[in-house]
Formats: structure tokens, C-alpha cells, sequence
DNA sequence: TACACTCGATCCGGCTGCGTAACGAACTGA
DNA sequence: TCAGTTCGTTACGCAGCCGGATCGAGTGTA
């Protein structure tokens, strides 16, 4: 079933997701991370290095070292492909899980509060403010 | 209303919104950057360095930083508070406001294409694997 | 005037991430 | 067997962000 947001449901979603996770102490994954970890988990395997180059449009050195973040991270883990022994396949590990599953928590909470009306709309920029910019 | 999302839904929601944000090629804003600019624009001002300090946990010099690279980006302003010079209030950008306008756009769409069945289920980790390592 | 306090910016050393280029290992096909 | 290709990793230089300490400017109070 589709989600329907507005655009300020989806701003105060990403809001107070985002903001639960920054003022947590867990390991603040970049976004580039982030993707390459969501992706691995929520779509269909194997995944390579090459191919979550191609998918997301990332660089393989970088996909290569947030595999290294991820690894010791626990969250990931690799394995080498025993008919092409040049390829790497990336395996989903129950830490990884359990990370993933709590920060869907998260999100969730953070969509089952918008029934608060919203104080501000977002996509409506302020009154123009005067021209002189102070720094 | 309140968005109700279940884990599948709002992994597949971050991961397609983030991995739009990733492909393309617009600034990418860290976790801090992101949670400082929705805050300035879906609550009620006035905002200061030391109020998203403490409503973000996050330092102070962080904040000035963050401040630093969305001023410019163009997304907010500074400007000197009259009544307490020390002070000084986050402004609001037309630009700032299209971004955001832009960005909830990428979420609600995210959202809309969730009709399609989800392939995986997340939350459930995959039958265990061999405790050896390679790498 | 003198002193304590608050605010935001800056300095400092360290850490992490990025893309390009180069690399070794593994595979392919003639 | 051997040149060419493909795989992921590493080397390199660069840029950005972090927190704690420190700073100057501004404020409040006596």
C-alpha cells in the first residue's frame, strides 16, 4: 500500500528521524553508508561491489571502504564469490538486522507523531528578509 | 494525520530517498547539516546557535560550522539579534526553502512507490551464516 | 568602573570520507 | 600460453567535520 505524505509530513518525518539519530550516541553512518547498508538489506541479493557502484552511483573505492566501516561496524560482512574468486559478495549479518530494525522503529515513531498539528509550513519560504546580510 | 509506516515501508522509504539524494549530483549535507536545516524551517523561530545546540545535542562550534557551509549554500542567513548583539538568529532563505521543497518531494515520492510489493523483509535476519570470515 | 557571565566564532589536532590512479589476482578466449 | 579484461583493493592528495579549549564582544550587576 502506497504511503502518501505532503510535504510537510515527509519534511517532519525526516525531521525527527533524523534528528532521534543524531542525538543518540550510536555510529553516525554517512549517507553514502547508509544507503549501501539499506540497500543490502531490504533488496533482493547477491550484492557486489560492483554492482552497488552501479546501482547507487558511488565509486568502488568507496563502496570498497564503507564495506570496511560496515565490517567492523558489524553490521556487514564479506564473502568471496567461490565461482569468480574475484568477486566479493556482501552478506547481511544479525547486527545489521537489529541496527537497521531499531532505526525503522524510528522512522515509524517518528511518522505516528505527525498527527500533532504541524506549527510550520516549510515549503512556504519566510516573508523576504531585507537584503543586508550581517556575515 | 498521523503516517503510519511499518518497518518494510520506512526502509524502503529512507533507502529510496537517500539513494536519490546520492546519485545525484546536488550538495550532500552530513546527518548534523540536514537535522539543523529541517529544524530551522518546520519550527517556530526564532532559532540560535546555542537553542539548536541544545535541542540537537550537538556542540556549538558544530552548529557555527554547519552554519558556515548552509550560509553558503545559500540555504539560511545570519543576523545579529538588536535586543542582545551576542546573540544571533538563523534566517530562513527562499533558496533554503526551495531545497527543502525539492527534498520533500524526493521522501513523498519515495513514499507514492511503495505499492509495489516489497521483495525483502528486513527486520528478519538471514539464516546465519558460517562463522568463518573472509577478510 | 569593575567583574562575572553569556554568546558565538575560531584555533587546534585528529579523524573520516572522497575520487583518480595504479595495483595484484582472477578470469577469458584464441 | 599469453595478452586483454574485469574484479576489488590500496596509495595518494585533498577536503570536510568533529569536540574541547580559548577568544573577543556584549551584557548584567554592584
Amino acid at each position: 500500500m502506497p504511503v502518501f505524505l505532503n510535504q510537510d509530513d515527509a519534511l517532519a518525518l525526516w525531521r525527527d528521524a533524523l534528528a532521534a539519530g543524531v542525538r543518540s550516541d550510536g555510529p553516525d553512518l554517512s549517507a553514502r553508508q547508509m544507503a549501501i547498508l539499506l540497500t543490502v538489506y531490504t533488496m533482493p541479493p547477491p550484492h557486489t561491489v560492483r554492482g552497488l557502484s552501479e546501482t547507487l552511483n558511488i565509486s568502488k573505492p568507496a563502496i570498497s571502504r564503507a564495506l570496511d566501516r560496515l565490517g567492523q561496524l558489524g553490521f556487514a560482512r564479506r564473502r568471496r564469490d567461490d565461482y569468480d574468486r574475484r568477486s566479493i559478495e556482501v552478506q547481511r549479518t544479525v547486527k545489521g538486522a537489529v541496527f537497521l530494525s531499531e532505526f525503522a522503529d524510528q522512522v515509524s515513531e517518528a511518522g505516528r507523531v505527525l498527527d500533532s498539528p504541524t506549527p510550520f509550513e516549510a515549503g512556504t519560504p519566510p516573508e523576504m528578509p531585507p537584503p543586508e546580510d550581517v556575515f
